[in-house]
DNA sequence: CGCATGTTTGAGGTGCATCAAGGAAGGTGG
DNA sequence: CCACCTTCCTTGATGCACCTCAAACATGCG
């Protein structure tokens, strides 16, 4: 059973798409076998909305491929992107705000476990390691809400672009033989931009300036090169915790050697 | 029993301290002696840190009376608080991210109680009421998290004050004879800029404008009031969703009357 | 009183938003 | 195959919201 579960483990990180933390990923392999008896799984596409409510009731996700964000618009602003949810995320219906047009968007192709939050709540109650699992991935998710906010609140725009980039090339990047990081990049401009708070086009400029400066590479649309994680990290007063709770020595081994 | 549960909230809104939404008050109700027997309560006063970690291992607060701040300072950057904690909130030692020199910080006078997140997660694992309170705390925090963050990215600074004192005053607040709202002030200046994102002589310059218009009283220090509520609701984006989060109908009867 | 701490307010600078024009990539129909 | 459209990105010019700095003003305390 434990070796099985290296085995997927280093298969899902050559594929691309790294797991959690060696515990965090633990508990949920013993989880999800009971989990997924209980749950109904959704593919979803780039843009799709998922129904934060389902059959009226309070309702759990839990994410099991592809990236997906939860955001939120406030009457008379425009949209801000509240998070980003990876695989192994969990979130709760009433985790959107209400009056607040809350919606649970998928980025690229991904897969979503649903389930009533009642059902949930219950498999907790019944098996420690589930409750652990949940614990465990909502403490995760907290602390990345309190970087995100000390972003939003306190870096300036090249700051919140790199702790973007890095937070994304350490979940789902893979090394390549230049000591680049490539990753999907299943985001358009505007959702970055809504993302970290910023205007589109200032966006643009600065990955224009990230890019003449060497620290990512020119690339195809909906895919993105990072040539200098190194580099980029300087850039990002949120580095090192970014390492810490996404890379966590089980991502690829290229983006920690790195630093 | 539901009596007295009645009894207590109502003493607790004349005292100006409002509790937790109806389901969740009864909820905390039903688990606190349990939790009671089970934690270490610490006094704290205006400015206090309290450790994040005890005894080395992880540890879980839970806030029963003031309020508490949790903030981050990333290397190379200034102080973000990342979120103000209310009565019944819980948190773990875990939310706050490595590598980000995290604090609890009591804002004014309090009371929290201190136990390790293992036997917590005993209680909760024991006893579904103990383990529907924390999921709900968290539901909530998370909610408002979702909203912090969209002030943080998409509101102007008036609209970000005006937010930050709805919220204190729905929590906090005591409605006076000419329709007002009064409130403790536990912040200073610095506090509440680092809460939203601002700097403090804008923060300053904000305050004076709506004292000039009329929104708030002027007030002695570590008081403030609310003058016209419905006026700087219709400042803040997100009044809705803090009435229906924090007011919930449970709060001062005149601060949800008002609007 | 004199000092420490915290707030207000003015003058000036800047980082980012806004607006607008142009360009690249992909999709569609002739 | 090319013209044409749509969508998305880039980049320049300009202005404003907010930051920064500094001086004056309160407040509390030994």
């Amino acid at each position: 059973m434990t070796s099985d579960v290296k085995t997927t483990r280093s298969e899902a990180q050559l594929g691309g798409s790294a797991l959690c933390s060696a515990s965090k990923g633990r508990a949920l392999c013993q989880a999800s076998t009971v989990l997924a008896a209980h749950a109904t799984p959704l593919r979803t596409r780039r843009g799709q909305a998922v129904a934060l409510m389902f059959e009226g009731g309070e309702t759990a996700f839990i994410v099991r491929a592809g990236v997906l964000t939860l955001q939120v618009t406030m009457p008379g602003t425009t949209r801000q992107v509240v998070a980003m949810l990876f695989q192994g995320d969990v979130l709760r219906s009433s985790f959107a705000p209400p009056y607040a047009e809350g919606a649970l968007v998928s980025a690229g192709t991904g897969e979503v476990w649903r389930m009533r939050w009642t059902a949930c709540a219950e498999l907790a109650a019944g098996d420690p390691a589930i409750a652990l699992y949940f614990d465990d991935a909502l403490a995760n998710q907290m602390a990345r809400q309190a970087i995100h906010a000390a972003a939003l609140g306190r870096f300036d725009c090249e700051q919140r672009v790199a702790t973007f980039l890095i937070e994304l090339a350490l979940r789902t990047g893979v090394s390549t033989s230049g000591g680049g990081i490539v990753f999907d990049m299943p985001f358009n401009r505007t959702d970055i931009a809504d993302y970290l708070g910023l205007n589109p086009d200032t966006l643009s400029r600065i990955m224009s300036r990230l890019r003449t400066s060497g620290l990512i590479s020119p690339s195809e649309r909906s895919r993105a090169v990072v040539s200098d994680l190194r580099a980029l990290a300087a850039l990002s007063p949120a580095a090192r915790s970014l390492i810490e709770i996404h890379g966590d020595g089980q991502g690829d081994p290229a983006a920690c050697k790195t630093l």
